[in-house]
DNA sequence: GTGGTCTAGACCACA
DNA sequence: GTGGTCTAGACCACG
């Protein structure tokens, strides 16, 4: 089996993932004006042209739109953001369920850790 | 020259995790001669020197000694393995929670969401 | 410094264009009073010198007069309507003809496809 | 009704436009290699990233596939080329239609004159 | 000020 | 050699 090994996500989907993560989890509301691109740019260490690309994926993938001469906003369509939120929570489950029957772990194996991970952990984080 | 963007793992560092699995779920069982350098290399499809680095990195983790003249084995001695295994473990669910927290999921729903992960992919692959 | 690709058409010609459809179909009717380059302005959002030029591209075609201190009116030459309206009509086939042509389809194709689609236009729209 | 002059389309784009159609009519078969990005940039007269973002623009289009290391080829399923030859069409049968009745021409005279002209133009070039 | 496009030139992983 | 990403710096149309 050659030729599999991952070379990194590039930048600009690495921000996409970043900004997907904040608007579907409230940190960017509905409706909210983005940094502007050159703004972005800065905040990031990242050159525009890099920022302007990862606002077009964005829009390509609807979670937003671009205002022309105001700005990139926060698309106001809850139900989108709700599946966009199911999709990337899913593949989480999904990565780490593939990961651990990787290891060899059973379902019922799986249950048990992560419950006595989040107990352990509850010492000094209670939720 | 942006810096909290991740490059890519090395290649020989993936090897080393592709490896380090196979070990610790029994794949390779203690006492296993590991294919030679250029074996790996053919396999992998990559460069012998790539894969004595996998294996020199391997060693310095004890997971597997080299004897002049014989070959790489598996080291003799469970409970490192064991250790290692545990470890590797608590990785994945570590790296797990914190992806679903950063999506502001709580702890009793990444119970629940896993659950119902498990269960629903039971259908076609009951375990 | 690619030259073969076509930049926009300056404004002031697309408002001729648009002006001129107008009036060749009536819309603007013989003898009547074009508004003021001012208020045309307004309407259009563009500079009045933008439409200065306009109006004086229209006097040149000779599709408009302009009477000093009256305004500017279309002109009363029904020949000349008729004429630029076949131009114009013309243009837009030649056109459609070709683009159909670079595609490679027939000229029976072409008739057939036409047919075909204002027939099916028909059924919401019929004329 | 401010506001709707149309801005000429991207370089990027209408070069995806140029091959689109030649891929659609057979000029570009099924399976053939296209220039790389460089080559094309010269023939273009274009940046090499102009080309870049066109192939990529192609590739989303399902048109198009990269294969690592070794180019970009016409994507082997006619069944796809055939629907976009279809709706590229289409688009200029509407974009016609649309252009005649804002002229105030009919239906049926939009069929007539293009008869007429398909036929004057057959004394030089019958088909 | 905003987003969008384009060039020039560079570096990378891949085959 | 191939496609892909990134930077730097420029210009544009828009509101």
């Amino acid at each position: 089996m050659p030729d599999e090994f991952q070379s990194s996500k590039p930048i600009y989907m690495q921000i996409v993932d970043k900004i997907t993560v904040d608007i579907v989890r409230g940190k960017q509301k509905i409706g909210d004006k983005l940094p502007s691109v050159r703004e972005m740019a800065v905040q990031m260490g990242v050159n525009p042209n890099t920022v302007q690309r990862t606002y077009s994926e964005l829009e390509r993938m609807g979670i937003v739109e671009t205002k022309r001469g105001q700005g990139t906003f926060v698309v106001e369509n809850e139900d989108l953001l709700s599946e966009v939120r199911g999709s990337l929570q899913n593949k989480i489950i999904q990565n780490f369920v593939e990961k651990m029957e990787e290891m060899g772990v059973t379902k019922q194996e799986m249950m048990a850790y992560l419950k006595q991970y989040l107990e352990e952990d509850s010492y000094d984080n209670p939720n």
